[in-house]
DNA sequence: AATGAATGAGCGTTCATTCAT
DNA sequence: CATGAATGAACGCTCATTCAT
């Protein structure tokens, strides 16, 4: 009981975070498949022991760390949703918006989520296939509920929610092929009026300016803190 | 020379599309990284051997048969496009559904395309980066062109083109996901309408509908014969 | 019996003759292990049926190679010993010039027989080994007739036949490191005067001389013929 | 640094000099080309894992072990020197003899460099002509020297030098090829003559035959030790 | 005689994982 | 908790040889 002591625990904590940030960058840079656990390690200044006492393999961390930036996006999306005011056009904009701005934020795993995990093997596919099902799931309900108090056409809430949901893929993609300094919200505005139109939601360009000014300042403050 | 006979020749390139379409098979069931050689042999029942006079290697013969997808993809659109008839929502229309058509009858294809090609390595990224381009400055040049006499409303024709080509995506994957006998077609509608409307082109639905059904009943008699 | 007139008879050995030459320059150029018989027959602009119609096998052929080089060798010695005129000085000095002339005119066979030859497996070695006790044997005869009518002292003949042939060995290695067009026959007085003085023949220098400047015109005659 | 201690150190040590000892002896039984990796971590009782632990593969460990048994060589050479009695004689004889000593006492070395160090690749033909090279340039320096205050007769010294390194050749591949009971140092007052006799180098036979007894005792000494 | 497609044993090497210390 | 030596299945690939045509 004494080595279980609450800062002990911290310090393992520490450590295995430290591990799962080490190898995102490593898997951002090399790949996973032509990633070994061995330049994990290296990386991290551990020992081979080290990291199977804090992890049950390769592919294990590899999935833990895709879940956790799954859910950091999500998470993102759903701190930047002004719930009170019931701005359905402010609401679309700040969420194209900060997830944009989480990509830019988080390069590696952007890469990670959206090249390295792919095609790993049937079981992860599962994963990852759960993972962006939620995520329309989610959509989908939003445009539902468009619906109701809105003047938009959607003939099938399901196929708009994948349709938005992948207008980010190519976009990202193309992003992370080039400089590291461009800006992907840059493109914030154009994606949103794009996807605005697809469903035919009635808005003002200079709102969605705006709200997508207004959303990137809050999220490089709370960045600064 | 009593072997570089025509007819010798023509059981050669037969073999080695037999190769190339059992490794397809295999590359779909089982994922580029975890198929051997091995298997794809075994699978064509050839020798190793064999293989390897026919190909390179793994990963030139996985190369080729990437190249050929795209290749046909491409090729498929251009053959649906109705140049003379310069209707842009009939053409808009009938590429869509063609392309869905296209996954859906090439569903190996269609997984390896947009799964099993993705984070193979950065030589191969590089190629499958460069096939996207393509694709999306083909877009992106229509869209410019849509522009000049028609009431559409792009601020950024770049980001429109990724957007459109990739709201593909997730639609795709969610159907390889599912039944094989599902139609993916079934989708070419909601997904025309998503992303005219996201160009702000004026379109009636019953036309939609009729082009995508002129455009399926065409390609499935080529298909039969 | 029609088909092995004279004739075809001829136009087979000349080919078979063709492989070995080319075969030859491949295994001087990259090596006998480094050698794929694909090499060989690519060289030689024949099939690989063809190759094993006159070969058994790339060993068998590689053996044939050697040993008609270790023949060619021993003739020419044989064939510039003046047996007349009963001159060992001179017969001495001759063969000595005449092997580093056939060693220069003949540098892919000088490379094969003193380095590809070397290691190949217990069975070639054998073969190697034989060829080279014959000339050491040779040799032993020689030294045991000169100490009958010379004043020279030889403690051992074996050991001073062995140290007489292999003392060529470093000689040759490393003109055949160097350019090509470098003369290995400029040598031939310094080792001629090496080993006379370690068999303690008493010579005269001139001699000498004159003897590897004739031996040398006598060899570039029958060449240039 | 658990593992990192010296006793940890030197088992490490032992292990990976045991490897090298296994393989020697693989690599003189088999031959180098013959000899595959598998053969020698079964002889050594090791897997294949342990073995590319130590080295990096098959190829830089003989390239490790042929530059250990070059580098003994010249040690043992420089070892038996007496320089402070400036006998050139004497010490030409000892390293002679101590020459044959080590090719003696390291049956499978010897093998190693004069057999299976040949014809490797270009690559470690390089290191080979180097070391040989190195070794006849020494020798050369001592001829050059020699002539200043002695009344050898050397024409060139260069050829001499080459001629001289490469006596032991043969000799050293007949013992091979014999009985491993035979005494190849029994060649030593043989071999030492003709050497000395080609340099015209004047001695009397009793002092180089106890010359050779002298340092064959001094050299079996040490190794009972 | 000539061809070259077909074979498959065998190679050197990698790397995720284990476990004694 | 930490270490890193040890394991061995598995991989992609080569090439001497055969044989139906």
């Amino acid at each position: 009981m004494y080595k279980t002591s609450k800062e002990t625990q911290d310090r393992k904590d520490a450590k295995r975070q430290f591990i799962l940030d080490t190898a995102a960058n490593v898997f951002a840079k090399r790949g996973y498949h032509n990633t070994a656990v061995k330049d994990i390690v290296e990386e991290a200044s551990i020992s081979v022991g080290s990291f199977y006492f804090y992890f049950k393999g390769k592919e294990e961390l590899f999935a833990e760390l895709y879940l956790t930036i799954v859910k950091a996006f999500q998470d993102t999306s759903q701190k930047v949703l002004d719930i009170k005011n019931n701005n359905l056009i402010k609401n679309f904009t700040r969420v194209i918006t900060a997830n944009l701005w989480m990509y830019q934020s988080k390069r590696e795993l952007a890469r990670i989520m959206l090249i390295e995990a792919v095609g790993l093997n049937p079981e992860f596919e599962k994963k990852r296939s759960d993972s962006i099902k939620e995520s329309c799931r989610t959509m989908e309900e939003w445009f539902k509920r468009f619906k109701v108090h809105n003047p938009v056409n959607i003939p099938d809430e399901r196929i708009a929610a994948l349709a938005f949901e992948s207008s980010f893929y190519y976009l990202v993609l193309d992003w992370l092929e080039g400089d590291e300094v461009a800006k992907l919200t840059d493109s914030s505005y154009g994606l949103t009026v794009y996807n605005l139109q697809a469903l035919k939601m009635p808005f003002e360009d200079e709102d969605i300016k705006m709200y997508v000014k207004e959303v990137l300042d809050e999220l490089n403050q709370v960045q600064n803190l």
